[in-house]
DNA sequence: TTAAATTATTAACTAATGTAACAAAAATAA
DNA sequence: TTATTTTTGTTACATTAGTTAATAATTTAA
């Protein structure tokens, strides 16, 4: 029996999951092959024993004595997150910032297949940004059925992102990235992840100013 | 005695806040004048308990019998968040993400004043994003200085992107909005919100894969 | 064969979060 | 004016999540 059907793992410790992998790949890269919880608690700086009992949620990585192999680790990791599939992925939205999304996926992110950016502003459609057609936004249904996408990324307005969402959900996709500032409802089966960009400045601009009042 | 100084507010409420705030602000745009905390409640998915008790971290803002006006809180909350004051920003990497989010910036968010983007790749020195002027990275901390820059954003890739924090650290911004996909570390009197686009991807694939394990 | 290192796993602890309850205050209606 | 209703402010309680500590088991290396 696998262990991560046992227990429900818990969201700290799947949002801890990628930046182990961070570090697992600065290791490899610098040529280190074995490492402890001890010596990369230090690195990363959470204690021994939360690293301990992160990777043992997903099983026993380790080895007495000897501690973790950084390869086998870091692939490990990237299995529990699905990173060693493909994904196919469109985005709605050819605004800036769908066109940096799109550049920064298909560029930097094996793995993460942009396929289709769809837009409803006639002066874009037909475009081509980095590669990848710009579509009309009518189509994205049936381009999402036909073409079996994994993934949608919502970079429109908040007025058009449940829309979008609704499309989406529809037509089968998986998971949704939504960096529209608004909270949006998608079923059960479908999973979301938001990038409120506006919530995270304006967080930081309270904390800016509580760190002014020096307590 | 202003309530805030009394007790440590926890991160959760500062989270919040802007969401409250985002509630509000579409409140006030259909006309909507005084909200009780139920119906607010039912609106954003808490429980009407919570909102009491986070709005109550910062003082009564509301009204026995009547409820909360929506004007009024609205403002409370943004004067809460430090959104009633303007903020000076330079951005640090003028590539695609660069330039997203200077125009999502200088265009959306009154009160964030985009005032110079720095590159170290000659070819974009010099030229305007979206009025903008593309700066030689050398000038940095001087022009941080001489302009009293209040926060800057990392739009590098991340091996610059410590170098970066430092360089606005010692030339005295008050935050950093760091979108490399590295851990940096700055002077605890620097505030710094992360925006980990991989990490955020990558919890995205792990969801997806678990909902088809169908838990 | 023994000692040292180090994980896997259980247990204990701490902190954070959320909910409930109710007195106090204001608004409304009689 | 007075009673009733509404709704907050505030305290207390309960629950959950997250973290750290402790220890038994295993491996490596001397």
């Amino acid at each position: 029996m696998n262990k991560s059907t046992k227990t429900k793992i818990s969201n700290a410790v799947i949002k801890r999951l990628p930046r182990y992998r961070r570090y697992l790949k600065e290791l490899q890269r610098k040529g280190v092959d074995k490492i402890s919880s001890g010596e990369l608690g230090v690195l990363i700086g959470y204690t021994a024993s939360q690293i301990r009992q992160d990777l043992n949620n997903f099983g026993g990585f380790g080895q007495q004595g000897y501690g973790y192999n950084v390869n086998s680790l870091y692939n490990e990791i990237s299995a529990i997150l699905g990173l060693d599939k493909a994904y196919k992925i469109v985005i709605i939205g050819a605004g800036n910032l769908g066109q940096a999304i799109a550049n920064y996926t298909s560029y930097f992110k094996a793995g993460f297949v942009v396929c289709g950016i769809f837009e409803v502003n006639p002066r874009l459609i037909g475009l081509k940004i980095n590669d990848i057609e710009v579509m009309d936004y009518e189509k994205l249904v049936s381009y999402v059925e036909e073409n079996q996408i994994d993934m949608g990324i919502i970079c429109t307005y908040k007025d058009s992102a449940q829309d979008v969402a609704d499309k989406l959900s529809f037509a089968g996709v998986k998971g949704i990235w939504n960096f529209a500032p608004v909270d949006i409802e998608v079923p059960e089966r479908v999973a979301l992840e938001n990038v409120h960009l506006s919530d995270s400045l304006h967080s930081l601009a309270y904390y800016i100013n509580k760190n002014q009042k020096k307590e």
